[in-house]
DNA sequence: GCTTGCGCCTGAATGC
DNA sequence: TGCATTCAGGCGCAAG
């Protein structure tokens, strides 16, 4: 599923294939991808219609594209959003969304099986949407603050890999990259972020940045011209991963069979030798 | 204010 | 074979 690699290489794939073109016209063709947009779909169509595109942007999973205007088509992708630049005589995507008709003749489609994403607009939203204002800056931003994160991710009560996961916190990381990066600086997903020290949150950071620039340096290797990379379901990463996905398998570093505990609804691996369960003291 | 858990979604995989 | 259930997880929101 797409995290920020996955979505940084979408953002370069728009600011080649939608930057300087018009929006000539807007189809939807599922509402539900639409339900960020509290004024509704025929406002989002009479909004987004007739914009110029002059920049695209994003900050942590979200982008959005930026008018002349100073507005802003914000996006999320979602567990399986993608988009497609497609000649309009191309057969419909599967779960195609939304349509946008381009300037130059093309279609830049939004399809999304799962619909977690979606697509709203955001008046003056072209520097920053106000929707995304509580969104941390991601550890590849330049003005991530590395101090600023340490002082409030040790500030919190609660488990390490939540923290993580906590967009206001740190944005970017999803579960994958949550996992790679824990099993990295053998951290265990429950470590209390009371208890971290600031060499581990460090460490922590380090890694992140590593497995996410490690991910986005093979992202851009595979972008095709007529296809604005981000597959939902498969990874060209997933070669790399040493954690995440491998339960029973060994642990790349000790040998030892890698776990998988259930967490959030979800799934955290993770290695019983390299990453040692906290005593109780330190949850 | 901070932390936690739920619901939204589809379709592949699994179980019976 | 066919139907039912489980699982995947980012995010907003509400409850504690």
């Amino acid at each position: 599923m797409p995290e920020l690699p996955e979505v940084e290489v979408v953002r370069l794939g728009l600011v080649d294939h939608a930057v300087g073109r018009t929006v000539t016209a807007v189809t939807v063709h599922d509402v539900r991808s639409l339900r960020r947009h509290v004024a509704g779909p025929a406002d989002f169509v009479a909004r987004v219609t007739g914009v110029e595109i002059v920049g695209a942007a994003r900050r942590g999973k979200y982008l959005w594209l930026q008018t002349a205007d100073g507005d802003a088509v914000l996006c999320h992708l979602g567990m399986s959003g993608q988009f497609l630049i497609s000649h309009p005589d191309a057969p419909t995507a599967r779960h195609q969304r939304v349509t946008l008709d381009l300037s130059d003749g093309m279609q830049l489609r939004f399809a999304d099986q799962r619909i977690f994403g979606g697509m709203s607009f955001s008046e003056s939203g072209a520097e920053l949407p106000p929707q995304i204002a509580h969104i941390a800056r991601d550890p590849l931003d330049p003005q991530f603050d590395a101090l600023e994160f340490d002082r409030r991710i040790r500030r919190r009560r609660t488990g390490v890999k939540r923290a993580l996961l906590d967009q206001t916190l740190i944005s970017g990381v999803g579960n994958i990259y949550a996992d790679e990066a824990l099993w990295r600086s053998k951290l265990h997903y429950a470590r209390n972020t009371r208890h971290l020290t600031r060499r581990e949150v460090s460490t922590l950071v380090g890694h992140v940045v590593d497995v996410m620039g490690q991910a986005l340096a093979q992202g851009g290797t595979s972008f095709d011209a007529l296809y604005v990379n981000v597959n939902g379901n498969s990874g060209y990463f997933d070669r790399s991963l040493q954690a995440y996905g491998r339960e029973g398998r060994p642990c790349d570093r000790c040998g030892g069979p890698i776990r998988r505990d259930a967490f959030m609804n979800r799934s955290s691996f993770w290695c019983p030798v390299c990453q040692p369960r906290p005593r109780a003291s330190k949850f």
